[in-house]
DNA sequence: CGCGACGTTGATTTGCCTCAACGATTGTGG
DNA sequence: CCACAATCGTTGAGGCAAATCAACGTCGCG
């Protein structure tokens, strides 16, 4: 059973034991999707999150000219939602797909009660998962804001080495934020790791 | 007494009774600031976390060349953390200061584990704290990617009204990510809210 | 008063974008 | 099995938004 990856977290995060793990579980919903397959799109009220047992997910914005700027990718072991629109319960602005191929657990936002009143720990494991979340937006914005097109590429080689190969270079592009012409550019010239 | 618009936070996010709400408060050090004094600078491993009861709290980093990038502004009723020292134990890569003269409540790591235990309510107080922070993060980071210069000034003013005229204009240059003389430039010629 | 912080303005440079064209690859239907 | 379209990466010419550097005026403050 893969839903391992979500018990290991559980235990380890907020100390859940089996049979909580397991009561969590009858609240969750396992979805296949297929290759670039939606959980969400623009102007959908958001009805629960996203929990990824294998894929890659991206969130994604498209702004007013097209173009789509990913705010996050979140691979296998990664929760993933449209946060405002979850919390406020209006229309979301957010993408939510799979880039290839994958599956995920659903918690809906009906259940959320009952799941945490009965799992109190859940609380735990959400607020301590939220905080994760926090700090990786914290160091992208910092990036954003300091680094170079170049500097931002290496960062984010360093941090998900295993996107590297697997994914269309463009996506990498829309994650930095400069468009794929610029990044192949970029990569052609062979100034790469050279910087300090 | 300000303690007030914690209290209300807590009853209105978590539904703290009041002598909950007093147990908490018996967690926390109330701490005056004067202006520029700051609460953690890099290469400090964060020990707690802040409550802005007045005045207005600045979360920055500091660039390779000396720059500050302003990730997040607290004003009072908002919590302040260096999330990722906090999390990892390691030493942080922020800075947190106070923009003018304040005073803020203290929330020591070590009274975590205790605090959290004698106030289960307190792990979703802070879980939809921190949901909040997740979807304001979200939102500038789609901005950063997707918005002008321009675009991203009139935000500011429409999110943040009050701090218009009571801050140094280099801060909200460095919060959207532009330089002072930039920005300078850009408010000079009159094409302001002409947008869409 | 004179110093330092701040905002402004101008000249110049540059990092990145836009647009357009092209080859390679993949997938798809006939 | 082969045309065809679609998608992706690449490359080049040109343009623009924003950075850099420098000088200057103003203000608050020791």
């Amino acid at each position: 059973m893969d839903n391992q990856i979500l018990f290991n977290d559980l235990e380890k995060i907020a100390g859940l034991s089996r049979n909580e793990q397991d009561l969590f579980l009858t609240y969750l919903h396992r979805k296949k999707l297929r290759k670039r397959q939606f959980l969400m799109e623009e102007g959908d009220i958001a009805t629960g999150i996203f929990f990824v047992l294998c894929g890659l997910l991206r969130i994604y914005s498209i702004d007013k000219n097209g173009y789509e700027h990913i705010l996050r990718f979140c691979p296998e072991g990664n929760w993933a939602a449209d946060i405002s629109s979850l919390y406020t319960g209006k229309p979301g602005s957010l993408y939510i797909d799979m880039v290839d191929a994958g599956e995920v657990l659903i918690f809906l936002k009906s259940d959320f009660e009952e799941a945490f009143s009965k799992l109190p720990l859940l609380e735990r494991y959400f607020r301590i998962t939220g905080q994760r979340i926090i700090s990786d937006f914290q160091e992208r914005l910092a990036d954003g804001l300091s680094l170079s097109a170049l500097e931002r590429y290496n960062n984010f080689c360093d941090r998900y080495p295993k996107l590297i190969g697997c994914i269309p270079q463009k996506y990498i592009a829309s994650y930095i934020g400069v468009t794929p012409e610029f990044l192949s550019k970029l990569l052609s010239t062979p100034q790469r790791k050279s910087r300090l």
